[in-house]
DNA sequence: AATTAATATGCAAAAAATCATATATTCACT
DNA sequence: AGTGAATATATGATTTTTTGCATATTAATT
């Protein structure tokens, strides 16, 4: 990953899919590509992709555990970068909130590996 | 003007041009056409076109005095987008550096009329 | 070993954004 | 009225982005 610009980081929030992926993330601590399947309504491979381009530009970490590949916002992310993601999420409920109903109603979410010393 | 929604104003910000124009205007309070011509380096109706859409997407108003078109951030914007606009500004001077020294150097910089009870 | 679920990726098509250029409008000044 | 400067808009070409589909990979399960 290159020098971390705003134009890269604006241009990653400037499709529905990423948006409001990343908003979902923010909300949720983490998800799963399936959850954000279900959640977005969206084809595996769409979403997949997606994704993969949140990480490559450095707005995403992802973690393996079992099948799963879990994606969370990149701890490593500017203060001004996570402090606008912050502000989105808390202003804009309505933008993503038929999103977090479909994740919640879905059956067979992957169960998360409880670490043993946090 | 439809409902403002966070997927619009990041597509708004997500073009180099309109994102530096965004910026500059927030630092400077307004600036004409020809000013971000000169400070951008770029063609007039280029300039002209990004403008535009920033205006027709509620990120922007415009006011006239005489020949010259001054845009500035639009007042009713919400709060979080306005806070985005500042988060980015002061997290990212680098970015916008040397569009603000041509600006500066600028000669013949239209005079603004002050007002006379502000 | 075969099967299934989760995820990733190569490639071509489709859609969207951007650009350069030409043209139009408005206003100030003579 | 006529000229020039500032700005806006339209258009066709080009580039970039997104998508769908097929396929590959990996890990768990039977």
């Amino acid at each position: 990953m290159e020098q971390f610009n705003p134009l890269q980081f604006y241009k990653c929030l400037a499709d529905d899919t990423r948006l409001k992926a990343m908003l979902l993330i923010s909300d949720q601590e983490e998800l799963c590509v399936c959850e954000l399947v279900a959640a977005l309504e969206l084809s595996q491979p769409k979403v997949s992709r997606h994704l993969a381009q949140l990480r490559q530009c450095g707005l995403l970490s992802d973690r393996k555990q079992n099948q799963w590949v879990y994606y969370s916002i990149n701890k490593a992310l500017p203060e001004w970068a996570k402090n606008v993601l912050t502000q989105t999420l808390t202003a804009n409920p309505s933008f993503y909130e038929n999103d977090l109903t479909r994740l919640n109603v879905m059956g067979n979410r992957p169960e998360r590996i409880t670490s043993c010393c946090n």
